[in-house]
DNA sequence: CTGATCTACAACCATATGGTTGTACGTTAG
DNA sequence: CTAACGTACAACCATATGGTTGTAGATCAG
């Protein structure tokens, strides 16, 4: 399964929204249960607005999902983007794989004439 | 297994590095195979110094490394680097994977009294 | 030796990023 | 209704990023 149809720009997206210890404490925190906006900001020093921008990228990655209710934006974690992201990587340790069983094959493939 | 030791700045540096299209497909090939940094740059269309920068990112994530041969310099593929990015993505599941436990476990203890 | 090749690195530029403060607007509580 | 809360967004700033060109040092080929 060649991880649906992802554009490189998706892919760089999905990257540099993991790329920021914040984000992805963010992250953890919204897999493990709701957090509106501000809920999430009073665990950071920074301002309310950073947490918002932060929020902001990791929405346009699609690793997190708002959902207005009341005057809150309750966000959640979007599971499917952090499995793509997963195998996205797998995929490169399955090249590497192929590549050190390649070698294998050429180093026994000797023909014993 | 807790991902070895990395620190915050470590992790941003990974998936920073990950970041890029032309970063990822330098890693594609210097998985298969070997690179120096001028074979690696007739494949794009960027000035040899700008792949050298990437390369250079790439190298301050420990995603590759580079080796000198005569005059070239050697760039290869960290099989472990990229292994340590999945397995960061592999906790995130392992959470999301006890939270959905917890749930069906509320769901299914309710006592029959 | 000389010239071509490979690399390193500095300087520069435009744009992106991560932070701030301030303003405005819908929503809830009293 | 009014005040407080949660959010959105603009403007601004410093620094990082991704690209360029240019210069210079090793190394190899002839």
């Amino acid at each position: 399964m060649v991880v649906d149809q992802l554009s490189d720009a998706d892919v760089d997206r999905l990257f540099q929204a993991l790329a920021d210890a914040t984000r992805r404490d963010i992250i953890a925190r919204v897999i493990t249960g709701e957090y509106s906006v501000s809920a999430l900001a009073t665990h950071y020093t920074m301002s309310f607005a950073a947490v918002q921008k932060h929020v902001a990228v990791l929405e346009r990655a699609s690793l997190v999902t708002k959902e207005k209710r009341g005057r809150e934006q309750i966000v959640r974690g979007n599971r499917e983007a952090v499995q793509r992201a997963r195998q996205l990587l797998d995929e490169y340790e399955m090249i590497w794989r192929q590549r050190v069983d390649r070698i294998a094959d050429i180093l026994t493939e000797e023909p014993e004439e």
